[in-house]
DNA sequence: ATAATAATTAGGATTTGACCTAAGTATTGC
DNA sequence: GCAATACTTAGGTCAAATCCTAATTATTAT
């Protein structure tokens, strides 16, 4: 079987983030999926809502929802395993914390992709306008 | 147990993607969802990437990839079916261009996180700068 | 009319995702 | 120590996602 290393000792243990490729250019593709697919959840985005507020520990986050607690918990993994949260576990008690960072690869993907539809349309807008011009 | 085998979340409600699209304020979840569920996977986010510079035929778009055809124009059907492009057949050729409407709702919501997140920054702020003051 | 092109339909195989219940392990409070 | 608390592990169901090949339909070109 495969995946993280979690098996060792889930004490205070941070689930290690994906790395993200290049520092400063387009990160690795399969981040970026996992951050979008983090999100594509209602549950794990209302999660992500809450930490924004304060940290929190799970039964606090689970509380809302009627799901049973392991299926929730599997959210947090998500969140945690694509870099959205970060984990500690002091005692009993896991406390969960937003970690923004990823959140700024998906805003910056919606940001460059804004960029070249509004580039596209500014072209189209002066063609637009020089055949007007053409057309007197 | 009626259609609902995973409508665990209290807010979740099935409307049918489309019904929900034009809309102040906050969309449906279950419309942010599709969005997001779309936005990640890495051959639908070029193939976006592919439209904003402008529109193309299915066989254009599916020429990068050594994907079977049918398996590609299952994702420009994702695409569609979440309201990030708009297709038109003429003749035997089906043009898919982009509709960017859909992609601001993902865009509205990273960017009401990230509001929430920074105002809790700046009040953590304000609160270690008392501290600070409060101890001279 | 026939052949080539563009896309669609039909029908799998396999994997991943989102839930569940039941039982287990640490930690903490009394 | 014993019970309550806070998760965690194990194992299972069911639906949806992601790929495939083969065959089909519709349109256009020769």
């Amino acid at each position: 079987m495969e995946g993280d290393a979690h098996g060792a000792n889930p004490e205070t243990q941070i689930v290690t983030p994906q790395a993200t490729g290049t520092q400063q250019g387009h990160p690795r593709a399969a981040v970026v999926d996992g951050v979008f697919r983090a999100l594509s959840d209602p549950t794990r985005r209302a999660v992500l809502e809450r930490l924004s507020a304060s940290p929190a520990s799970v039964s606090e986050l689970a509380a809302p929802y009627k799901m049973a607690l392991p299926s929730f918990v599997e959210h947090l993994r998500v969140l945690e395993r694509n870099g959205l949260v970060r984990s500690r576990k002091v005692g009993r008690v896991r406390t969960y914390q937003l970690a923004p960072e990823r959140l700024k690869l998906a805003e910056d993907w919606l940001g460059r992709q804004r960029r070249m539809w509004e580039r596209r349309l500014d072209r189209l807008d002066a063609y637009l306008l020089k055949m007007k011009e053409d057309s007197k």
